[in-house]
DNA sequence: TTAAGTGCAAAATCTTTGCAAATGT
DNA sequence: ACATTTGCAAAGATTTTGCACTTAA
């Protein structure tokens, strides 16, 4: 689908940093820190880009997940996402090698046993490991 | 087990700043982030409580735990830790009401199906929820 | 046209570092 | 006594806010 029409969709405006963040996180399937990005568009300003990864998150464009560095990094949506603040769905897998993130769209997410009186709504899954360009074999 | 004594175990002084961080972690099952424990601590010096905290890390008393924000946590450790940065074991509840963190220790770590290429060396599992105090019935 | 988005400067946080004074063992 | 730990001050890093200017629709 159009770039353009998806960030319209959301009611934003299709400008021309908002069209290069979302190519970058469309055409990868990777989570993005705002650093990454602030490095691939040293000409953008770092104010924008913390804008602009904002209002993604705000209309589920893109979700946010926390790395174990407790970095904020975020991804594009594969599929339809309910827009506004959702709990991630899907697991992401972490390399320690180059940190990048990936989404693990597929892995099906199992339920925990949790103490009497605690309620679930969701869980953020977090694999760690290495990955193909990093890892061995 | 003394608390002088599971500090000095690990190489570590046993200085009244330790004590009272360590006697916090120890007695709630819960993760405290830095700025907790500040205000819990209003006299201790913020630079000392970053340093206390990362030595009992460094030293495997306590394991560090991101929480959905990416704010930093702390936790003691209930059994024997390996020392030194461990990957967490087990999963955390994390109260989206409260903001606290719980320990699950025994909450079984499922597997996960992770791409073709990559290696899953360990996870990090947050379940979101409400928690006893904060979640209804 | 005009509401939304951008860029710059500046504030507010959060975390780390250096070093002299204090303290545990 | 001596290496560790603390406290303070200051530097760094990260994120947010305010406001005039620009731009997509």
């Amino acid at each position: 689908m159009d770039l353009s029409q998806q960030i319209r969709e959301r009611g934003l405006k299709a400008t021309p940093s908002r069209l290069s963040v979302m190519k970058v996180l469309e055409s990868k399937r990777q989570a993005y820190a705002h650093a990454d990005l602030e490095s691939i568009f040293i000409d953008m300003d770092r104010v924008t880009l913390y804008r602009v990864l904002n209002d993604f998150e705000e209309t589920g464009l893109v979700h946010k997940v926390i790395d174990m560095d407790g970095v904020t990094r975020f991804a594009h949506c594969g599929h339809s996402c309910p827009g506004g603040h959702h709990a991630d769905a899907h697991a992401h897998f972490n390399c320690q090698v180059c940190h990048k993130m990936y989404c693990l769209e597929n892995a099906p997410i199992p339920s925990f046993d949790i103490p009497k009186g605690f309620m679930a709504t969701g869980q953020n899954i977090l694999v760690l490991g290495l990955c193909k360009n990093c890892g061995a074999a």
